[in-house]
DNA sequence: CGGCTTTGACCTGCGC
DNA sequence: GCGCAGGTCAAAGCCG
């Protein structure tokens, strides 16, 4: 489906329009502060996380490409999603912790009143025409939903490798039908089949586990579509971290100028790429 | 024929 | 308890 896009991403990734903004949502272990926003933290809300820079902002990644968009928009889809996340987050933080490759039977045996188990989370943003983004992997449709106070259907797709249990969400913002939003839940137990395609760039990977969305993603492409918007002439993706400074230590010295419009080197709009700490 | 999408039904959680 | 919304299942159909 994006062959022709692999000549420019040898991964397999194809990358849709224009970065807008990416959040992410800590993996459910009861440490909220670590990897996504943190409730008790100063910030009255995610927005203002993630547009305070100084926050430090693990797990927080905003990367607008387009300098009219505003991450910080007051949309009641978006604050509706981080508020679904925040409870996600609680329900992680009180959760317990038992196998989870029979979701659909513990979704159909769970008591009320028993938290379900969640997989780490991670939405993000994305301009583009296409729904269901090329990310590297596999997937497969298992269902769709009308979602209420939208005209867009919300779609439900499971990675197809056997023992992987990542799921992602795609629908469609309805404040900006341009706007995908897609949300990853889970960690891929494998490597992208693109990425394995590709000999010369699979010793970039981390070793898996990893973030859903991000296994078999040479992160420089993203900053590289970062900083050229240009680069929407191709299908384009963004891609979001659920803790940025795991997978990206320093810039790579094969970019040494990134520079984003109005916002100066890339390290400044997204300071926890330079992090020397990682976890 | 295998893999995938579609889609209605079903289940669960939650608010009232 | 009821209704709503989100999430998932699974049969049927499509497609290469």
């Amino acid at each position: 489906m994006s062959g022709e896009n692999r000549e420019f991403y040898p991964h397999g990734f194809s990358f849709h329009d224009e970065l807008l903004s990416v959040f992410s949502q800590k993996p459910g272990s009861g440490e909220a502060a670590d990897l996504g926003f943190d409730p008790a933290s100063p910030f009255a809300s995610l927005d203002e996380y993630m547009t305070t820079p100084a926050a430090g902002g693990d797990g927080l990644i905003m990367a607008p490409v387009t300098p009219n968009f505003s991450v910080s928009s007051s949309s009641t889809e978006e604050s509706d999603l981080r508020m679904k996340q925040e409870e996600e987050e609680d329900k992680e933080a009180k959760g317990n912790e038992e196998g989870r490759d029979s979701f659909k039977k513990e979704n159909k045996t769970r008591k009320k009143g028993e938290n379900r188990q969640r997989e780490p989370r991670f939405a993000f943003m994305t301009k583009s025409e296409v729904d269901h983004l090329e990310d590297g992997y596999r997937w497969r449709k298992y269902g769709q939903k009308a979602v209420k106070n939208s005209p867009y259907p919300r779609s439900y797709y499971r990675c197809t490798a056997q023992k992987c249990n990542v799921k992602k969400r795609v629908e469609r913002s309805h404040q900006d039908p341009s706007i995908v939003i897609t949300t990853y839940e889970g960690q891929h137990t494998h490597h992208s089949p693109a990425s394995m395609r590709s000999s010369s760039s699979a010793h970039l990977l981390s070793p898996s586990p990893m973030p859903a969305n991000f296994a078999g993603h040479d992160h420089r492409l993203l900053l590289h579509q970062v900083v050229s918007p240009a680069a929407a002439t191709i299908n384009s993706t963004s891609i979001g971290y659920s803790n940025p400074s795991m997978y990206l230590p320093s810039l790579p010295p094969s970019l040494p100028q990134l520079q984003v419009p109005d916002f100066g080197l890339l390290q400044d709009v997204l300071p926890s790429f330079t992090h020397s700490s990682q976890q």
